[in-house]
DNA sequence: CATGAATGAGCTTTCATTCAT
DNA sequence: CATGAATGAAAGCTCATTCAT
C-alpha cells in the first residue's frame, strides 16, 4: 500500500493528497473514531508526524478530506438542469447515471456514507454538506420536477413538494451496498429504471392494463 | 441520569435491561467506537464491572442491544399482509404509519441508524438484520405489491421487482433527521403521503388536471 | 525502587501517597517538564493509569504534591513566636535549626526548590506558597524582629522593614546545595551562626577587638 | 517578534547572536525542557535548521547562551576590589548597585535564574559558573571583607568566613521577583541598603538608641 | 550557508477489561 | 452478584533532529 519514496521528497500537494486518499480509505473502512492515524500514515507512505504538518489534527484531516472529495461534485450539480428542452425521462436518466458512475461506483460513495454516518458528530460537515450539496441538488431537482410537471410528464404532481423522494433510492442503495452487498447485492440499474418509471409513470404498462 | 435505587437492588433482568437502554442511548449519541462503558454504566446506574456480568464485552453489549431492540419489530412484520381484502392504499398507509409511530418517532430509530452506520463493522449484526428484518419485510411487501398489482392498484408494475423502493424514503428520512433536523426538518407525513401516491398512482390529482 | 505488591490491592490513601512521594523524587531530579509519568509510576510501584485515578493530570499531581508537602510546615509556622520571653538569639537559633532539620536536611528541601524553579510556570503554586508560607512566615518573623528591636537585641533596626533578609541565606543554601554540593559544600551550621550574629550583633567578638 | 530582514541576510555572527538572544528569552520564560526550538527560531527570525548550523543541539545552545551571557560579567568581577582606599560602605554600595543595574534590572537576571534552576541538570554549567563567577566573586568579596574587617568596618567578623552571606539577598531577590513580583513586589533598593547596614553596622541608628 | 518539510521516538492520556473485596 | 480501583495496551500528538533542495 505504501508508496514511500514514490513521491519526491518535495511534493507538498502530492503528500497532502496522498494523506487524504489514505484517510478516506481508512475512515471508510473503520469509521472516524476507530481510525488510527498510524494506519493512515502507513497507507499514505508518510511518517505519522507528517500528517500534522498538513492537517491540524485528526478531525481536521477528516473534514478536509470530506470537503475535498465533495468539491468536484458541487461543480457538476449546477449544470444538471441546463438543457430545458430534453424530455424529463432523459434528464433523470442522465442524472441517475451520473450519480451511479460518479458516486456509487467510486470512492465518493464512501465519502457520502461517511457524511451520513459521522455527520451527527460533525455539525460542521453536516452543515457544509447541506449547504453545498443537498440544498443545491434539491433546487436543481426542483427545477427539473416543475418543468416535467408543466409538461405533464410526472406520474404525480406531489413529488414536486418532496424532491427528496427523487434521491431516496440512491441513499438506500449506498446503505444497502455497505451492509448487504455480500448477502444480497442490489441490482442497481434495474432499481433506478424502476424508480424512474415510478416518478415519470411511463405509459406502456398502463396501456397494457386498459 | 442514573436511575440508581429505582431498580430494587436485586433484579438481574432489570439491570440487564437498564444497561441495554443506557447502551442504546450512548451508542446512538457517540457511535460504537466512541462510546465509553463508563458512561453506559453511569447512565444505567450500575458499576462498570456489572456490565461484564451481563455481557461478554462491549461488542456483545452492542449486538445484544440491537437484537433486543429489533425483536419486537420482527413479530409485527409477519402480520402486515394478513387482511388480503383491504385496498393497497390503506395497507400502505397502515404500514407507513406503523413505521412512523413505532420507529421514526421512537428510540428504535436510533437502533435502525446504528445498524446502518455500524453494520459494516459488525457482519453478525448485518446478517442478523438482513435475515430477521429485511428479508422478512421485503417478502411481506412483495406479497402486498403483487396483490396490489393484480388488482391494478399499482402506479407501475416494475416496483414489484424492487420492493426496496417502498422503504427507501424511510431510510432517507432516518438519515435526514439525524443530519439535518436542525437545519431543515423533514415534513415526514407529507413525504409519506406523496410517496404512497407515487407508488399507487392515485388518480384524483391527474383527473383534476385533465 | 518499586514496592509493587507491598501495599495491599486496596489502600487508596497509601497509593496516593506513594505516587506523590515518587512524584516528588522524580520532579526534583528532572524538573517538571522533563518528568515522565512512566518513571513516577514505576517508582511508586503502580501502573501508569493508576496515576490518573488519583490525579487529574500531570500538573495536578505536581500541585497536589507541593501542597501536601507544604501543609505540615504551615502548622509549625504559626507557633514560632509563641514564647515571648525568650531572648531573640535563642528564638532565631530554634527557627534556623527547625528549618535546617525539617527542610534542608529533608526531602522538603526539594519541594522548596521546586517551588522556586517551577513557580513562575505555576502561578497557582506561587500564590499558594506566598499566601500559606511566605506571608505567614514573614508575619511571624516580623513579630520576632519587632520584639527583639524593642529589647535592643537587633544589630540594626532596618531589618524590621525587610524580614526577607532573615531567610535569604536559607534560600541561598538550598540553591547552593543543589548546584555546588559536590564542588564546594556549604558549611551550613557555621553559615547560620554567622548570619545570626549579623542579625543580632553579638557583642563578644566586638569586645574581643576593642 | 522576529527581526527577519533586520540582520542583513548575510551575517553569521549576527545570526548566532540573534539565536542566543531568542534562546535566552524563551528558556527564561519556559524553562529548558519546555522550550521549543521552533519558538526560538521564530523569535530569532531564522529557520529551525539554522540553529543546528551554529549549535550542536539544544543543550549546546543552552550552554553557549549561558556562557555568552556570563562572560562580560566575569571581566567586571576582577576589578571590584581595585581601589583599596575607599571605605567599605562605598565599595559595597558600588558592588550592589552594579549587581542591581547590570543583573537584576537586565536580562542577565534571567540567565542567573536559569543557572540556578537548570544547573542541577547541567553539571557543566554549574561547574563553569562556579569556577568563573562564584569562586572569583567570592574571592573578591573575601578581599573586601578582610580589608573592611582590618579597618573595623564590619558589623561582625564572622562574615569573613561566609562571604556567601554577602550575596544571599541578591539570590533571594532574583527568586522573589520571579515568583512574587505580581503579588508583593520587593523594594530592592531599600533591601540592599538594609543589608549593607547589617553587614557594616552603620552607627547612626545605634547612636540614636543610646 | 539557509531552509523547513519530513521523520519517528517518546510522551501524556484514555478506556476496555480484570479481579480482590 | 456487584463493585470500582487497578491495569496496561493503545492512540493522538509533539518536537528535536535531519537532509534534500
Amino acid at each position: 500500500m505504501a508508496n514511500r519514496k514514490e513521491l519526491g521528497r518535495r511534493d507538498p500537494e502530492g503528500r497532502r493528497e496522498a494523506i487524504m486518499q489514505a484517510g478516506l480509505t481508512v475512515f471508510a473502512a473503520e469509521g472516524y473514531a476507530a481510525t488510527k492515524l498510524d494506519d493512515v500514515a502507513d497507507k499514505a507512505g508518510v511518517a505519522k508526524g507528517t500528517i500534522y504538518i498538513h492537517f491540524k489534527d485528526k478531525q481536521d484531516l477528516f473534514e478536509q478530506m470530506v470537503r475535498d472529495a465533495v468539491l468536484p461534485v458541487i461543480a457538476r450539480l449546477e449544470g444538471i438542469a441546463e438543457t430545458p428542452d430534453l424530455p424529463a425521462e432523459l434528464v433523470f436518466k442522465a442524472l441517475f447515471d451520473l450519480f451511479r458512475t460518479e458516486v456509487l461506483e467510486t470512492k465518493r460513495k464512501d465519502v457520502l456514507r461517511l457524511v451520513m454516518t459521522e455527520g451527527p458528530r460533525f455539525p460542521a460537515i453536516a452543515e457544509f454538506y447541506h449547504r453545498e450539496v443537498i440544498s443545491r441538488g434539491l433546487k436543481q431537482i426542483g427545477v427539473l420536477l416543475r418543468r416535467a410537471e408543466a409538461r405533464g410528464e410526472l406520474a404525480h404532481p406531489s413529488i414536486v413538494k418532496f424532491p427528496q423522494l427523487v434521491f431516496a433510492p440512491l441513499i438506500m442503495a449506498v446503505i444497502w451496498d455497505a451492509l448487504f452487498a455480500r448477502i444480497e447485492p442490489l441490482e442497481l440499474e434495474g432499481l433506478l429504471v424502476a424508480h424512474r418509471q415510478l416518478l415519470l409513470g411511463s405509459d406502456k404498462p398502463r396501456r397494457a392494463k386498459s
